[in-house]
DNA sequence: AGTTTTCTTCTACGAACTGTAGAACAGTCT
DNA sequence: AGACTGTTCTACAGTTCGTAGAAGAAAACT
């Protein structure tokens, strides 16, 4: 899997945190809005910007499009949690210690953290 | 904490295997001698591009040198665990829902480390 | 000390990836 | 058909990484 930039990330981010497919269009406003907060006075990007950009992320398998309805209307493939829990077995995998790092892992969760680890561990 | 290539990977491997530091050369041996298991008739690498590579993860806080013996030696910072358990928490770090993806997560993990958790995660 | 050998630093270059977007092409609407 | 909207192609600059020669510094040899 790729490590994403910036703007691919801050599309993945918007796409995570709307459950229907959105337009390029769509996502470009959603972006200036964004990006308004930190920096006022940005200039939007082109729409073409995000497209390539959603090009690329359908490339790499995380982003898919509905080209049936004519602005065509992009969705993640994963959930932003099933992203990102994929992501974390990704790094554990190329590990040849997996259980000295989990052992490592568990000790810098935090203590609410830990205990929800507990319950879906289950007990025995 | 940025992403490894492919022959900052294979250093950082074989500095993981060895506790002492080493130096370049040593690397660029070990480095050959690895890469002919694969492909044999490989040509061995050149000693400077080792010691960009080594100064790149310098840089990036993950390999340490001994300036003092003349043929620098070099070993990593962090163990190969710490490192990976860092980087789990890293990208578990950039997640807004991060109980949601230690579920997911918990939920792919083998069978005999989910029984290693536990342990680790001890009662109450 | 002068010369040869070994090691390190500087500089460089091509490939891949990312942000950015214009130009050209295609589909839709009146 | 003409105007408008949306998509694909092509491109370019900045960064990272693999790769290593050239030049400079330190050590070793004679």
């Amino acid at each position: 899997m790729a490590t994403l930039g910036d703007l691919e990330r801050a599309v993945m981010d918007l796409l995570w945190e709307h459950q229907e497919a959105i337009t390029a269009n769509n996502l470009r406003d959603l972006l200036s809005q964004r990006a308004s907060i930190d920096n006022a006075e940005a200039r939007p990007l082109a729409v073409t910007t995000v497209l390539t950009v959603l090009s690329r992320l359908e490339k790499k398998g995380l982003v898919e499009r509905e080209r049936s309805s004519r602005p065509h209307r992009y969705r993640a493939v994963t959930s932003r949690e099933e992203h990102t829990a994929e992501l974390m077995m990704e790094v554990l995998g190329s590990a040849p210690d997996r259980e000295a790092v989990l052992a490592r892992f568990i000790g810098t969760v935090s203590a609410g953290e830990a205990q929800t680890l507990r319950k879906l561990l289950g007990h025995s």
